[in-house]
RNA sequence: GCCCAGAUAGCUCAGUUGGUAGAGCAGCGGACUGAAAAUCCGCGUGUCGGUGGUUCAAAUCCACCUCUGGGCA
C-alpha cells in the first residue's frame, strides 16, 4: 500500500541516548533537516547544560528551532507544536525530510495526535488560581476546585500542583471542565505519515551517559552558562530556571553547598528524568519502532533498516 | 602478637528482656492534554560475615573462624 503522505520521521529516547548523533546520521543520508523536540533546548539562554547539538553538528546539517526562544517567557506546547508544524511544511517545501528528534513526550505526542482546543487564559487568571494554591494548600485548593469542576476534582491528586492549577484556571476562565475541552476537540490533527523510532539503551549504559556528560557540559563553561543566565534575575518559576542542572549549580554559585554536592543531584535528577522518559516511551509511545541498544554502529543499522521498511531510501 | 569495637538492603545505619528485620538515601514500577528537563502516585529489593552449639524459637546468647577499623607493643 502506496502512503503518500509527507513523511515525517520522529527520533526519541531518554536524555543521553544518543538521538541527537543518530539525528544527524539520519539527515545525511536521507537528505533530511532536523527539527528540535526538545522543551528545554528550544531556549536561546541555555545551550551546553541542555545538550544542544555542537557546531560540528549544525555545520552537517541543518538544524531548525535549537535556541529559538527567549527562556524570560515560557515556551507551551501549543507554541511550540504550531512552530514545528511550521518548520515541518517548511522543509517539504524544499522536498527534504523533516526529522523530529527530541526527548519531550507531550510535545510529540501533541504534534501527532492533536491537542485540545482551549481558549488562551489570560495571565490574570493563571497567576491568580496558583497564589490562591499556595496561599491555602494542595487539600483545600481541591475542595475549591471540586466545586466548580466535581469530575477533575475527584482525579486530582492534592499535591499534583501543577495539573490542579491547570484544572481550575481553565474551568474558572471557560466554565468548563477540562476535561470536557479534552474530550469535547482534538484540534487539528497534521496529515502526515509518522515514521516513529524510539532510541532506549540499557539502563546501566544509559545512567553512565548521563553521569559523564555533565561532567563534560562543565568543561564546556556550563558554570559559565548558569552564572549569566542568574545574571538575567529571571522568575525562578520559569521553565528555563528548572532546566536540570541549574537549580543544583545556582545553589552552588550562591555559596549555598559545594560543587561535588550539585554535581551529583543534577545527575541525579538527570537519571530520574531519563527514567520517566524510558516509562513514557514504553507505556505512551509504544506504536513507536523501540530499540533498546546504545548508540552504535549497530544500532545505526537497525534504525536504517526500520527506515527502508517505512519506505525510505537511505543513501548509505 | 595482644586488647577493644564492629560485620544486618546497593550505601549509611537502627533493631528493646531471644519470637526469621526497618529507616534515610540510592534504586524500581506507574501516571502524564498548554510550565513536561515539569508535576505527581506507588514499591523494601535481605543466606542479618561463616560454621557449629544452647533453645520450642537466635540478627539477638555461647564457642571457634574470617574480614574491617582503632589502641597497645
Amino acid at each position: 500500500m502506496i502512503n503518500d503522505k509527507p513523511k515525517v520521521i520522529v527520533i526519541t529516547g531518554p536524555t543521553a541516548s544518543g538521538k541527537s548523533a543518530l539525528g544527524v546520521d539520519a539527515a545525511l543520508a536521507l537528505d533530511g533537516e532536523i527539527i528540535n523536540a526538545d522543551s528545554m533546548q528550544i531556549y536561546k539562554e541555555l545551550d551546553v547544560i541542555t545538550a544542544r547539538p555542537d557546531q560540528a553538528a549544525l555545520e552537517k546539517v541543518p538544524h531548525r528551532l535549537y535556541g529559538s526562544l527567549s527562556g524570560a517567557r515560557r515556551c507551551s506546547v501549543e507554541q511550540w507544536r504550531t512552530l514545528a508544524i511550521r518548520e515541518i511544511d517548511q522543509v517539504h517545501e524544499q522536498g527534504k525530510i523533516p526529522i523530529l528528534v527530541g526527548g519531550t513526550g507531550m510535545y510529540i505526542r501533541a504534534l501527532e495526535k492533536g491537542i485540545a482546543e482551549i481558549p488562551d487564559i489570560p495571565d490574570a487568571i493563571r497567576e491568580k488560581g496558583r497564589a490562591r494554591l499556595a496561599q491555602i494548600g494542595g487539600e483545600a485548593f481541591k475542595a475549591e476546585l471540586s466545586l466548580l469542576d466535581p469530575e477533575i476534582g475527584e482525579k486530582l491528586n492534592p499535591g499534583d500542583s501543577q495539573r490542579l492549577a491547570r484544572a481550575w484556571e481553565v474551568a474558572s476562565y471557560t466554565g468548563k471542565s477540562l476535561l470536557h475541552w479534552q474530550r469535547e476537540a482534538k484540534g487539528q490533527v497534521p496529515d502526515y505519515d509518522f515514521i516513529r523510532f524510539a532510541l532506549v539503551p540499557p539502563r546501566e549504559d544509559l545512567y553512565d551517559n548521563c553521569n559523564k556528560r555533565f561532567e563534560i557540559m562543565l568543561d564546556l563553561d556550563g558554570l559559565k552558562e548558569i552564572e549569566d543566565l542568574l545574571a538575567l534575575s529571571l522568575d525562578p518559576s520559569l521553565p528555563i530556571m528548572k532546566a536540570l542542572g541549574v537549580p543544583e549549580l545556582a545553589e552552588y554559585i550562591q555559596g549555598k553547598v559545594s560543587l561535588e554536592n550539585a554535581i551529583s543531584r543534577a545527575q541525579q535528577n538527570t537519571r530520574r528524568y531519563a527514567k520517566r522518559q524510558m516509562t513514557w516511551i514504553r507505556t505512551q509511545y509504544n506504536d513507536a519502532k523501540i530499540v533498546n541498544e546504545k548508540y552504535s554502529e549497530r544500532l545505526r543499522g537497525d534504525f536504517f533498516n526500520f527506515i527502508r521498511q517505512s519506505g525510505l531510501t537511505p543513501s548509505c
